[in-house]
DNA sequence: ACTTCTCTAAGACTATAGTCTGTAGATATA
DNA sequence: TATATCTACAGACTATAGTCTTAGAGAAGT
């Protein structure tokens, strides 16, 4: 059996955001343009460091062509809790 | 062709979690009690006044028996902006 | 009438989301 | 070497998420 590994939400969040930005070829810049929000907090996002709002995900989405219930069920596929 | 609503993303979520909570069977603070959170902040939530982070809706998803990507989606089929 | 349960709402508060400026290290390219 | 791009990170800041107490009102039952 594998080994759970119980990260925070914010770590599942954070590796989520970064593939999905890199995979989109943009910089942390351009998303926190695009989205609406500042450069060094894409790079918190994308650390873990900070919990983004509803409203947060929804524009990230947006920025990022995608909808916000893809995200977060990105974000469920790399827990063990959601299966 | 239908009216747009053009409702902020506290307002879709509102109507949503109120939706989830009474169709189970919930006083606001029943499910305070079982997410971890304060039974006035869900009244807030449920006005619209507040905005959740991403760890709260993960939390009163597992107080509801939903999956957080369920929430955003019942979100999502409120709104024309998700179609 | 009186309890009990539920919810709204306001106010004051603490914790954290999100901004802004700046520094520094890595990488790439001229 | 220099110059540009990207990111990490820190510190100080403002805005808002979330707590806690309290008051009040409507519904339901005794």
């Amino acid at each position: 059996m594998r080994k759970k590994e119980n990260k925070t939400i914010e770590q599942l969040f954070d590796e989520t955001l970064r593939q999905l930005r890199t995979k989109k070829g943009l910089s942390q810049e351009e998303l926190g343009f695009e989205s609406g929000y500042h450069r060094t907090y894409i790079s918190l996002l994308e650390r873990g460091k900070k919990s983004p709002s509803l409203k947060t995900i929804f524009q990230l989405a947006a920025a990022l062509n995608i909808k916000p219930s893809e995200i977060i069920k990105l974000i469920q596929a790399d827990s063990e809790l959601f299966k």
